[in-house]
DNA sequence: ACTAAAACTTGTCGCGCGTAAACTTTTTTG
DNA sequence: CAAAAAAGTTTACGCGCGACAAGTTTTAGT
């Protein structure tokens, strides 16, 4: 059926199709736009002749275009590969182009990035920025320049919005349930983490431990990257040894932390778990694509992944249409995930 | 420094800077193509001026752009996110765009992509296939069309190279191993693979058993898609309570599947390893990233993971540069590596 | 059936840059 | 220092499409 001739552009296919360019324009830009009729004309010629409007003409002629950026720091981390997934879905639902970049943890890499979208000229971007690290004042500027929403990680009050977890609420819920069902977990995380949702998440142990009249115990692991498993093995191991962890319970800023410390505790031939025979009980943060894998099953709060990829394109996308709002901060509540390790 | 007047277009910027658009031009597609001293005449001029040519309007002039396309089956699996890291990385170092997508386990979207990717003219494309599932006849096409070098999983002799690793290679250092240190493994596979590499590594399992004179022993698991841990775990229990592991030594097709299946002998409380109070020794392929991780650490085989990225990107950019070779097959070779679980 | 609104047509301009030809200036070379 | 080579300048065109204006046809509403 299809006809060997080559359509070069859209002049071209207008002429086989019937319809004059700019209603063929029309057509590609919102194929509800017109009538009927010509779109079904129009349909009937894109299934004989092989044609599709050239990308790079549009948006230079568009002052906006139908792409959006997303960038997370550490695509290696599932976490994030996830939530990428869920986010570049939604945009393409919504009728959008969606481009996937990864910091890698390199905050030069990170503004690289912005710089490179700048001239992508995208509709939004929806930016989980790599915390601590990232060069604020460079991404403010981005923010004021393009919509953005942030996610996973916030950053003042740049972009229109930033949707995460509750933090508090994820703490809170886990350090009560471990309270209530042994002794009340050390908290385990690193000397100098490099997203702020660390910070939130130490305050949030401090004060549920304070509530419930116990004292705080921090174990802080050296090291720097994002090689969050390694650092939570050898930072672990040392703690062990050391016997840092005051108790029998171990609560980790976050699930990778926490698969790192269940291999170290296994190297030293300590049971995890809240059976009779376990040495320990370990919890962590996040419901980590791999935590229901690990051995023992890492017990865990888990995010609310999809509310938070969907309430992210949402907000971009009604921002985009024309919502004005003010700045929004919109935070998720996590469920408690029990399993084997605490 | 940074002066205040906004330059629209290439024309504005050549005022400024004192130099000829076309010169202008030319500095933006070779830095080196100019002479030295209007090097630094437009440098210095960039350095005041905040200008950058329009991508859209270059790529559209531009029979060939700087985009480089890399898309992989599923990003989900660290695996193939730490791949894309290093191709991506290549990629920028040689002065191209790389765009990443991953085709999320989906076939339909993976033709998606290929057909956006089209329209994106990049210079080249470097594609892991789903593997079984891909449409072959699109894929064809579009290797035809678009220098195309395809990795870790082959299709026929499609694109210009296939980059991957030495399945046969693999897998028989890996039987050897296990049968030198002990009983000869089962192989622990899925029942319908996605991957053409699963296949191979069956093949070179049965080939390896029998040249040490042992019977192959395959076991099954059933389970669609690509979430292999939870297929691994909940056919690994299936198979564990049916007692269809013949000896006390399985090598899985793949880490992931392995990982699952770590997880479904905790769950029957049998310890893993090869000390002597355990009761079975479990292997993998591929050096997942979160193999060094697993309780206990994962007896696997290394892909090369730098090699193949390295290879895959000089050879399509040998190609893009002008290189003509007949279709090359590399296959890189993988490493013992040996820890606790075998 | 008549009218107004909606949809389409023709024609024309401009986006920002690549590219090429013809000419001029600067640099290299023997 | 003259001649050749290299680099830069001017001028002009084209890429494929969005956008708009003015006129024409079709559709919807009474």
């Amino acid at each position: 059926m299809m006809s060997n001739a080559k359509i070069k552009n859209m002049e071209e296919f207008a002429a086989v199709s019937g319809i004059s360019r700019p209603t063929v324009s029309k057509y590609f830009n919102d194929p509800e736009s017109v009538r009927q009729t010509t779109r079904k004309r129009i349909e009937d010629a894109l299934a004989e002749y092989d044609y599709r409007p050239n990308i790079y003409a549009i948006n230079q002629n568009r002052r906006l275009t139908k792409n959006i950026g997303i960038v997370v720091p550490y695509l290696v981390d599932p976490f994030f590969a996830e939530i990428a997934r869920n986010l570049e879905q939604q945009c393409i639902e919504a009728g959008y182009r969606p481009t996937l970049f990864s910091s890698h943890g390199d905050q030069d890499l990170e503004i690289e990035i912005l710089d490179h979208l700048r001239s992508l000229k995208p509709a939004g971007v929806l930016l989980a920025p790599l915390g601590r690290h990232s060069k604020k004042l460079e991404i403010e500027k981005f923010c004021a320049e393009i919509p953005t929403v942030l996610f996973d990680s916030s950053l003042e009050d740049f972009g229109l919005a930033f949707v995460g977890s509750d933090n508090p609420q994820l703490s809170t819920m886990i350090v009560e349930y471990l309270c209530r069902t042994g002794e009340p977990p050390c908290f385990f995380e690193m000397a100098n983490p490099s997203n702020p949702n660390a910070n939130k998440r130490r305050q949030s142990y401090i004060g549920a431990m304070e509530r419930l009249g116990h004292i705080p115990m921090i174990v802080r692991a050296d090291g720097e990257g994002w090689a969050f498993e390694e650092i939570g093995r050898s930072a672990g191991m040392a703690a062990l040894k050391q016997s840092n962890f005051k108790t029998n319970t171990v609560l980790c800023s976050n699930d990778r932390l926490a698969i790192g410390l269940l291999t170290a505790f296994y190297e030293q031939g300590k049971r995890v778990g809240f059976a009779e025979d376990c040495a320990i009980r370990i919890a962590g943060q996040d419901d980590h694509p791999f935590s229901r894998f690990t051995c023992p099953p890492l017990t865990t709060v888990a995010q609310d992944y999809k509310a938070i990829s969907r309430y992210s394109v949402e907000t971009l996308f009604a921002a985009i249409q024309g919502e004005v709002k003010p700045h929004e901060v919109k935070l998720f509540a996590g469920q408690l995930v029990m399993r084997q390790s605490a």
